[in-house]
DNA sequence: AGTTGATGTTACCAAGCGGTAACCTTAACG
DNA sequence: CGTTAAGGTTACCGCTTGGTAACATCAACT
């Protein structure tokens, strides 16, 4: 039987990590803070800053132990046969985008992050995370790139952008217009139009196709 | 000739008010504060709560004088013929979200009061902020909904919802993937993709149209 | 001229923040 | 057993923040 020890680094640096998670969720990005961390967690903060290397260390350590994306991506990218017809891939996207909003809209400690992100941009470690996310995402792209005369990059950057605004306006607003943010039926809308959006392009680029073959 | 007098209610408050503006451009939504406007406007910050309340009062005066998204709308409205034929709708929207895109760009304080709107999303006065704009653009919308089947509004909220979060990351970032967020060029290829974007949707829905006549 | 009320200033407060020095306390080791 | 170093705690610091009370000054009007 295992023995809970009162002195083990492990385990008190686990438990401010995770204290992390639930303050960033639970309080949001402004009262986040290495006081509310170590207060959270039931740990001195002085230990935040002799194992973590204080607030940014901290930050770095949790990131990097499960932000969600990078290895979201990793995991979608694998899901894709190598050999995908031209045809599905609209649907690949709309379904990459629409995992994403709903992986997204489940985390809440990602939300407060890119929150926090939002308005600490001028710091060299917000920069880098974002530009960590950044990497990871355009190995997809890169795989993926389907519409090759329909800058796929541009357009699913603007999908990504409007689902990352409505996941992070969602926690705060009830609603956008008419749509219900607090429902599922709501994010069903915006699901769709999605799929919409995915599906016109690719018919679109069909038809511009179909043209271009004809000239010739 | 206009003599300035030295004690003048008007004067000061404008003085605050633009100070507001810099401090929000300038220092970003965290270190913007009562504190930083007073000093900014070299004005004694007690003045602030003697003529605004306190910081939401000020806030909201700054919002009320200016905020830029109302009248952005209502301009565009009148913009817009009465009787629009219905294949140019695609071409509206798309052109209302360009303009959209470019205006908020021009904005600095603007998009830094979004910016204080997401990370302060449980007060009250950013609930309200937020109802302003959505009614205002919610008049557009009606007006305006050119694919019935479409969910025109799930539509346009995504693409808003894009613009918005692209133009507040590129205050922070040089790059989207390989989307230059500096350069002209790179704005070019996202507003490429919002025009694809929207006639492809208009491609898709005159198909679709064209298959029910036909059933008929 | 003198009262009055608006305008502007000084000085202060409590609370919260990030951060650190110095101190105990325990586990593990020879 | 006793030393040692890591684990954990106490108490403090300086700084900035939002907010207020009390005082000084000027302009206008009777």
């Amino acid at each position: 039987m295992k023995v809970v020890k009162r002195r083990n680094r492990q385990m008190t640096m686990e438990r401010i990590l995770r204290a992390m998670g639930d303050v960033m969720a639970e309080r949001g990005t402004e009262k986040a803070g290495i006081n509310a961390v170590a207060e959270r967690a039931g740990v001195n903060k002085v230990l935040i800053y002799r194992y973590f290397g204080g607030w940014n260390g901290l930050l770095e350590a949790y990131v990097q132990r499960g932000f969600f994306l990078s290895m979201f991506n990793d995991k979608f990218l694998e899901s894709v046969p190598d050999n995908l017809p031209a045809e599905n891939r609209s649907k690949v996207w709309s379904e990459y985008t629409i995992q994403f909003l709903r992986e997204f809209r489940a985390r809440k400690p990602s939300q407060e992050l890119i929150r926090w992100e939002m308005t600490h941009g001028e710091t060299e470690l917000a920069r880098r995370l974002a530009e960590y996310r950044d990497r990871s995402y355009k190995n997809l792209v890169d795989k993926l790139a389907p519409y090759t005369d329909f800058d796929p990059i541009a357009i699913t950057s603007l999908m990504v952008s409007a689902v990352t605004y409505m996941v992070l306006t969602s926690a705060q607003r009830d609603h956008i217009v008419d749509i219900d943010l607090r429902t599922e039926a709501g994010w069903e809308r915006i699901e769709t139009a999605i799929r919409r959006i995915y599906s016109s392009l690719n018919i679109a680029l069909d038809r511009e196709n179909a043209k271009k073959a004809e000239v010739k």
